[in-house]
RNA sequence: GGGAGCAUGGCGGAAUUGGUAGACGCAGCGGACUUAAAAUCCGUAGGCCGUAAAAGGCUGUGGGGGUUCAAGUCCCCCUGCUCCCA
């Protein structure tokens, strides 16, 4: 950051000048007196608007993403809000969670304290930035007002089946202590919170069952139509559905078990040279050869111990063993052997594979490791692909395969399937990737359980009138080693609520995405007590129209609410169906970064004597500079709040708005910055310029925007009002349609410069015209300077109140352009033409013209193509 | 390994979806104002050739090929980067 801005040299009118400071100051504290912001209830014909962000996680300051993705939403909530539309913009605080808890432990305080102070301490910054949120409906998930009807819905779900308990194996978390859904462990097996490899445990716990809803997720994808493809696809390849087929291996040592393996290459089974199982599997029951049980024990224990908690299977580390069981094929009768491999897990599938080494990778890696046959069934077609000619995975020819032997693998695939179908050793079977929702999580600050574990009754919902179960206080009392619910012995010993014996609480709290995934309903009825939220309220405001968050929620956050959408209107709890109509994902905010390759440090800027030829003031190595992720650790961070104290909010919108498309990172660059300060302050000027010349609007020229025509008007008035209208219509596409904000504000830029060039050239008329549209215009993206300078030009009430203006067709129109002559394709010259001129008349004027004559040679063009408003193209 | 996306001046980025490439801004350069600086205003600007200066020409959207009167935009191949899934 550079010295603060030079103070306004004294003989000037400190009156007439641009202080953003004072001025977002003055107009905020007014706004909120007359309570600008409200949501209105909607007329019954008045067309509704849902803006929404996601909420932020109240890490006490503010940064420059949340400032990115508030503002975005915030731009597009008071466009409509000016289009005549009831707007809902509300905000929120997604505040149960670990971090809290962890500053809790560290400094022996409360969450809930720390908490609340973050969520002031950032309210505070967000409120400069001059948001137009309605506060009124503002929720924040850690208090009891919230999470009541958080348990409520648990409870729904619970009704419905949705919501049980089971033991399996789950991600456990060895930093936070606490397992982890399959979505929050990212490809490498490390936690998407604390970044520690994942271990895997066997535990009971609670889960939701979204794999019911894996269809109507999958399916509903495509109404999304205003979804960026990216999030759709991410999602899709998420739910993984696989239509495959169950085959049955009957067990050559008992001859009533079989071994059900699922495949989605049945074209493959000729191949198959061994069967895997799960750890788990049951049929390793039926095993009596004590030895061969001692070695599966030791094996388990071995996989226990390998701590190798990367996702399910990969191609590296696959171990293994053989069972000593053998099944027979049921297409050619050959026996095989059974081996169990870490590769399966038995809660995908039915647990079991066959292992078909020839034409699947992982089964390759395995049969090599361990000697296992390989058979080849499929002929690769394919000349070129002779790299790994040993596992081909691709399609073909089948070969040895008995009477299927020359078939075209995928027909081989259907014949094969009919014949198990017919002969019943197999069936269809449609397989998903995605699995049940785990929401326990063993940690203090979250949301609790509201289940009664009674030895008689079993599960016993807390009932919904005596929610909410309240977390219990007294978090920092010093006894307690573990963070979690299991310590609080008064709180967890009940009575059951059925039959009144001795009972215990549940003592997992929900994921914090339980929290989240239904906040935007009870945004639209903040305020209710009696449920958690009003089915019309519900209905009338949602789907959302317009959300922004980060791509970083494309799977969890988005598909969870998703599920919990769909779920709760199955309960009757509203009608929707997908939460989130259109969706923005913006980029990140990135920080210059200076950064010594040999060491990997991350130098801090005010080290940095000259910033051009960056040396490592330790070493005096040369700096690479590179732009990253804003972050304490890499240096390269920039505080809000500091860059409000100098510019004001309206320039720190305007930048963040401008550098860059919405979706795409953006570099953070102070001269930038200084850019924007300076259009305002041009802006700033120019109304100035407009009262001294042409005085002041009189508010009936505001009511309509079509009170000028371009009949009978000058040449220069009707110029700019071309530039006007033009104006008009592409920041209103750009904010309506593509969100593109950074073409929207260069659009008011060029309206600025025109505006300035034609100052003195235009009537007064045409002046207050264009003078009271640009105002407006910049109402949304700088909502303070833009309401200051409306009341310099004598608007009445609030800009934000005024009307978005229309834009009149007429004023576009041109008299006369410029014609491109192009020869062959290439340009070779214009002419100025009249509008009204056809096809023929132009041919005739542009063969006429110096540039036909100069590269024509003389010679007739054989070909002519006529682009009226554009082009002409001679092809000689 | 599979899939998706991207590649435009010194920089961030535009380009009506096949029709004047480089809008708008930043940085730069030249000038005005000023004792001077800042601020402000005006001008200039892809590269190369050319000219005293112009005029003018050639070339140009990662590289190569293709379709078309016309390609940043469509098709094929290659290179590099990013993301997702293994």
């Amino acid at each position: 950051m550079k010295e603060p801005l030079p103070k306004k040299a004294s003989s000037e009118d400190t009156s007439d000048s641009y202080e953003p400071i004072k001025l977002e100051k003055h107009w905020q504290e007014h706004w909120s007196k007359i309570g600008l912001d409200r949501t209105p209830e909607p007329e019954s014909n008045q067309k509704r608007f849902y803006a929404l962000s996601m909420f932020p996680y109240p890490s006490g300051t503010l940064h420059m993403g949340h400032v990115r993705n508030y503002v975005i939403t915030d731009v597009i909530a008071r466009m409509h809000k000016m289009k005549g539309e009831a707007v809902l913009h509300p905000m929120g605080w997604d505040a149960f969670g670990l971090p809290a808890e962890n500053a809790a432990i560290d400094r022996g305080i409360d969450p809930a304290d720390w908490t609340s102070k973050n969520i002031a301490q950032m309210k505070t910054q967000l409120k400069r930035l001059g948001l137009s949120i309605d506060w009124e409906r503002e929720q924040t998930t850690c208090k009891s007002d919230y999470y009541k009807w958080t348990q409520y819905l648990f409870l729904e779900l619970f009704e419905e089946g949705l919501a049980y308990q089971k033991k399996s194996t789950v991600n456990w978390d060895p930093i936070d202590e606490t397992v982890l859904a399959n979505e929050q462990v990212d490809s490498e097996g490390k936690s998407w919170r604390s970044g520690a490899i994942v271990e895997k445990r066997e535990l009971k716990q609670w889960f939701l069952r979204i794999t019911e809803y894996a269809d109507e997720l999958l399916e509903g994808l495509k109404n999304l139509k205003e979804w960026p493809d990216r999030v759709k696809t991410m999602q899709e390849n998420w739910i993984g559905k696989s239509d495959g087929l169950q085959i049955d291996f009957a067990v050559d040592e008992s001859s009533n078990k079989v071994i059900s393996v699922y495949t989605t290459r049945p074209d493959t089974i000729f191949g198959a040279t061994y069967i895997v199982i799960s750890h788990d599997h049951p049929i390793l029951n039926i095993i009596k050869d004590k030895s061969i049980k001692s070695k599966i024990d030791e094996y388990k224990t071995k996989l226990e111990l390998s701590n190798n908690g990367k996702r399910d299977f990969n191609n590296s580390d696959h171990i293994g063993m053989s069972v000593g069981l053998t099944v027979i094929n049921p297409i050619n009768n050959e026996k095989i052997p059974v081996w169990t491999a870490n590769y399966v897990v038995s809660d995908y599938g039915s647990g079991a594979v066959m292992g078909v080494p020839a034409h699947d990778k992982r089964d390759y890696d395995f049969a090599e490791k361990y000697k296992l046959p390989i058979k080849k069934v499929i002929k690769n077609s394919n000349e070129d692909n002779i790299y790994n000619e040993n596992c081909w995975e691709g399609e073909g020819v089948l070969i040895n395969s008995d009477k299927y032997t020359g078939l075209n693998n995928i027909a081989a695939k259907k014949s094969i399937s009919d014949r198990g179908i017919l002969d019943s050793w197999a069936r269809t079977k449609t397989q998903y990737r995605l699995r049940d929702w785990l929401i326990s999580r063993q940690r203090y600050w979250g949301c609790p359980i509201p289940i009664i574990h009674c030895e008689t009754c079993g599960k016993v919902a807390v009932k919904k009138s005596n929610l909410p179960l309240e977390l219990p206080k007294s978090f920092n009392d010093k006894t307690r080693t573990k963070s979690s619910l299991s310590t609080f012995s008064d709180w967890i010993n009940v009575n059951c609520p059925n039959c009144g014996k001795k009972a215990k609480r549940e003592t997992d709290t929900m994921d914090t995405f339980m929290c989240s995934s239904w906040y935007y309903l009870r945004f639209t009825d903040p305020l209710n007590k009696e449920k958690p939220y009003n089915k019309e309220s519900a209905n009338k405001w949602l789907p959302v129209n317009q959300y922004v968050g980060g791509i970083e929620h494309a799977i969890l956050h988005l598909l969870y609410s998703r599920f919990i959408t769909k779920a709760l209107k199955k309960r009757e709890l509203h009608d929707v169906v997908e939460p989130f109509n259109k969706l923005l994902t913006q980029g990140m905010v990135q920080g210059i970064t200076y950064k010594n390759i040999k060491t990997g440090a991350y130098i801090n800027p005010s080290l940095i004597d000259n910033p051009d030829v960056p040396l490592d003031p330790a070493s005096g190595d040369k700096l690479e500079i590179i732009y990253e992720k804003m972050s304490k650790s890499k240096h390269n961070g920039i505080d809000p709040s500091i860059v409000i104290n100098r510019y004001g909010a309206d320039t720190a919108r305007m930048f963040i708005l401008f550098k860059a498309p919405p979706e795409k990172d953006l570099e953070w660059d102070d001269a930038d910055v200084e850019g924007q300060y300076r259009f305002l302050q041009r802006v700033w000027r120019l109304v100035k310029s407009y009262n001294d010349s042409h005085g002041l609007i009189d508010q009936s020229e505001i009511k309509s925007d079509l009170v000028n025509s371009n009949k009978n008007i000058k040449e220069e008035d009707k110029i700019l009002r071309r530039y006007l209208h033009n104006a008009i219509k592409s920041i209103t596409e750009d904010l309506e349609k593509s969100l593109q904000f950074n073409t929207a504000i260069s659009e008011l830029m060029k309206l600025s410069n025109a505006m300035t060039e034609y100052r003195t050239l235009i009537s007064k008329s045409i002046a207050h015209e264009s003078i009271s549209v640009i105002v407006r215009m910049l109402a949304p993206f700088a909502p303070h300077i833009a309401e200051e300078l409306w009341k310099e030009i004598g608007g009445l009430d609030s800009v934000h109140h005024q009307s978005w203006p229309n834009y009149d067709k007429n004023a576009l129109v041109v008299d006369t352009y410029d014609l491109i002559i192009q020869i062959k394709g290439k340009v070779r010259g214009k002419i100025n033409v009249s509008n009204k001129l056809n096809k023929t008349e132009l041919e005739k004027l542009a063969l006429a013209s110096d540039a036909a004559k100069k590269w024509l040679d003389g010679n007739k063009p054989k070909r002519i193509i006529v682009v009226p408003g554009k082009l002409i193209n001679l092809v000689p």
